[in-house]
DNA sequence: CATGAATGAGTGTTCATTCAT
DNA sequence: AATGAATGAACACTCATTCAT
């Protein structure tokens, strides 16, 4: 969860039993088997035999593990999610104090960084995988309140009189949707630098104005 | 196609050959039935049977206007995108000689209005029904085109040193985006105009900044 | 059902459409072909493919007519049941007026002569299909009724005093399971002749004691 | 086995080796289960792994016992037919010197106490558990063995010239099915006494026939 | 001997697609 | 063209069985 989570505390237990890492192993294994897959073939030809064969593991196990196909790919965006959420929530946190500007940046650096690892990855996720009741549209309700949050802590920054919802719905918008697009899409002419230092120009210019 | 099209000249025949007529409506009544369906199962649970049964046309029909179910997944997002393709084409023309905060308005609402006949169909193809090479993504190339056009057509508005395939990009995406999220985010507070209103604000404020 | 008919009514259309008559058809083909299998396989061995290629139709058909693999073996159970159902129903309206031990003759004669066209049948039935709840043992409450309306309608032939469950409880089971008895089992000095003259005698002199 | 066992004697060692007497236990635990499971499941249903969770045993234990699934059915179904089994014979050799009604009788009342500990079991176990090829329908032909070594014993309460193999066919197919017939089936007028005083009635009038 | 995680062959069943009518 | 019964390839998933611990 991106909001209200208050305390970002790590687990006491840094060492969990090995049962239980074994199988978040296998998990991920599973997971990542299936990007692999994705990139290669359509949604429609995925096979649960072939995602365990190229997890390495046997079918038998897979089973063990997601109750059935479909939960397959919830999980596949869920982990997504959650990873964006947490350096979201990390970002945050971490520039409490910034300016709106230095917030924004981070902000920014986090989406796209966050991507950085398998750039493709989102675009396969949200074009190839059906999705549409696992929560993953939850993402941009919980982005909102982040920026609502971020600005609200800054009136300083605003013009008088400005709509918290609608600076909060645009700037949220903005920056998630300018940030996948920085990373799927062409312009060859710009540099993911640029890119970024655009969509900054942009939120600003906006909440700004 | 967007860009491309010189002509937008109507067709000379107004009266198809029935045949032809007969067969465009047995294609609609498939693909609408095909979002009917979508809007109760999920992707995965929907056959080609109950798509045929939905449409009250034969299996065999179906099989006569698509070679495989797969095209029938093809040709509901190209449906969609040609819609929302030939309003943008329209509106492009038909503010040749707007501001470009006249222009950027009646984009604006020509992204919203195409899709306020069924405000949750966009959200419905684009999460529910895989579409990685079916030509969609390519909409959002089409869109920063006609961004750049119209961009480069008023000089006079902008700052000077200002690069026009950043403006493009950021400003085709926020306008596409925004578009979108105003239909299918919550923020109850806000009118559909009022989103309206901040989404041309905030892309004016960019393309001004 | 076997008691309460009242009329033994012909269908009128004796010609029935001919769609009928081929999935009839299709039905019987899957059941011989059970039973074939049956023969040379352990039940549990037995798979619906296998079934479905004995019997010369697709799998695909099969589950046409068949809801599930379990569907198969309760029709073959009941269309056994059904054939003798059918037969005891004659003979005893065909003896309505006959005397206690022709009427008695006449039922063991429809006994064993409904299972002489597969003598081995029943008996693969009862020990190698599971039949808990399919309806099966009802047949044993059935025949009871029948016996009960036949020995109370020849009361002169009883001594007086008699329980008429109590004679209707035992001679149904004597004829039911000595029948059984008399085609699956061995003493080979016995013809089967031979048997069902024994079983008329200890029906009858139970009766009449 | 029923007729060719000359010595009922007792086993010399009271105490077996506790080795022994575990894997006994075991063993009964598994067919418990198994007849637990019974009760609720359909036989197709039923899995090993849940067998050795019910019984209290791991998988692997069970298979310590079993060679496989089809093992487990059988030593419940030898395990019933040896019980049985073991009444019937002591019933022999404890009314050895009776009369053929008090012996008729004895195997009556052997026959049904059998049963009485669990009498839905032996409906369970013919109907719900195949049973082809399991020496269970050998049952019948020992009992028949019985009878034809009780009749034969007792020439001068017979009328001459009778045929032994009927006599014995006959007796034990009834006293074997009216048994089992008075346990699972209803009529509710009658009282387990007057069912077992019927089929005493029934077998003798028969064989005083 | 006991355990139970892991295996993977095998099964029931579905459903895209065909084609005789 | 239209139909829809029939097909059978292919798949999700189970569960009997093994074996490392």
């Amino acid at each position: 969860m991106l909001v209200p989570m208050k305390s970002p505390g790590r687990r006491k237990t840094t060492r969990r039993k090995p049962r239980q890492r074994r199988a978040r192993q296998t998990v991920e294994a599973i997971l990542d088997a299936v990007v692999r897959i994705l990139k290669r073939e359509r949604f429609d030809t995925i096979t649960t035999n072939h995602i365990a064969e190229v997890a390495g593991v046997s079918i038998g196990s897979l089973y063990q593990y997601f109750p059935d196909k479909r939960a397959i790919f919830v999980a596949l965006h869920g982990r997504h999610i959650e990873e964006i959420d947490r350096r979201i929530q990390r970002t945050l946190v971490e520039n409490a104090s910034s300016s709106l500007e230095g917030l924004l940046r981070a902000m920014i650096d986090a989406m796209i960084d966050a991507h950085a690892g398998d750039p493709a990855l989102y675009h396969l996720l949200s074009t190839e995988v059906p999705h549409r009741a696992d929560g993953t549209m939850d993402f941009a309700v919980r982005l909102h309140g982040v920026f609502r949050l971020a600005i609200a802590a800054r009136p300083g920054e605003l013009k008088k009189g400005r709509n918290l919802d609608a600076l909060a719905f645009v700037a949220a918008n903005m920056v998630e949707s300018l940030s996948h697009a920085a990373l799927s899409q062409r312009p060859a002419t710009l540099s993911l630098a640029d890119k970024k230092k655009e969509i900054l120009r942009a939120v600003l210019s906006y909440l700004h104005s």
